[in-house]
DNA sequence: GTCTATAATGCGATAGAC
DNA sequence: GTCTATCGCATTATAGAC
């Protein structure tokens, strides 16, 4: 499942063979087919790895105290990613893009349901601050992440990661906020 | 060339066949590929579509008297193709994301260069209105609009354009502007 | 459960009649 | 320049030995 998540990522779903997975997961061709039947649940898969990665993600993050500093350090977790999305642009982002193409077993919103997993956690940290309308806000975010990540692999340009999320910090940092966590803006 | 561009949207890259096209465009096979000797001419011709619609977008935006609004137009240009980037994501990017996935004769940078028209006539509007960084700017609407475009896109909620449209619309009436049209901040 | 060999299919590309 | 028929190849998926 690693080295599914890992390939299509690189590669895109359509231009990776079940023999490419296999490889990369160091076993012969036949051997994926008893675990996954066909190559829509690799790619199922691999929405899983990608699902997983976020929770581990979050999770860390919500051990710092303030939401404040959860939000400004993803921030920092995506710029740090820069090299990689410049180069193959975001996982969820790209195989949201390819699986709306795919359309066969309505699988299409499958990578939907994972970028909602980070529009409401994203939207909890900015409730948390007591602003007003955050899922606007997520939604500004987290589509400000997107649109980095595919300008940067548009124009294999790692530094927009960094020129954006700089903007994105001090734009953070120029919400209304008290110190209590209560706010409404 | 219309019917390569419209389909290759549509359906993506690599899920469209030349018999798509060629049925798109009510030609036979064979006749496609006298005019387009590989299927890879056939994207690069609808990345020339893309290009020229584009150009002819911009040439009409020109018209308007100030930058500010013909920024404010392009945004609302975006929020009324809603329902067809919710549906297909925006033609310029998704293309950018297949082509990043394709990496066959370094076509892999030409969505990046229509991209890039775009980014250069929206930092000459922020230029135009004297503002510093105007390609910062620039790099931060154009993203703006590609990320709302995914978000649309993968969870099929054209609402997300509107929303995103009128933060965007307020953002741009927001920055410093004179009336002059010389202005630093 | 692991692996090899192969069947079945779909598609890019071409040949050649008209 | 238009169109039909077909080749060659890559890939998904399976059969079946071990």
């Amino acid at each position: 499942m690693a080295a599914a998540a890992r390939v299509l990522h690189q590669q895109g779903v359509e231009r990776t063979t079940i023999a490419d997975i296999a490889h990369a997961a160091g076993v012969p061709v036949g051997n994926v087919y008893y675990y996954f039947k066909t190559k829509d649940a690799l790619v199922q898969a691999a929405l899983a790895e990608h699902s997983g990665h976020l929770a581990e993600l979050t999770g860390e993050l919500d051990k710092l105290p303030s939401p404040l500093e959860r939000l400004k350090a993803l921030v920092g977790l995506w710029v740090g990613q820069r090299d990689v999305a410049a180069r193959y642009g975001c996982p969820t982002g790209t195989l949201a893009v390819e699986l709306d193409k795919r359309a066969e077993g309505g699988m299409d919103l499958e990578a939907g349901r994972v970028i909602r997993l980070l529009l409401d956690w994203v939207e909890r940290q900015f409730r948390e601050l007591g602003l007003s309308d955050p899922d606007n806000l997520a939604l500004t975010l987290v589509g400000a992440y997107q649109g980095m990540s595919l300008l940067a692999n548009a124009l294999r340009d790692p530094e927009i990661m960094t020129r954006e999320g700089s903007r994105l910090i001090r734009w953070l940092d120029s919400l209304p906020d008290d110190g209590t966590g209560h706010r409404n803006s």
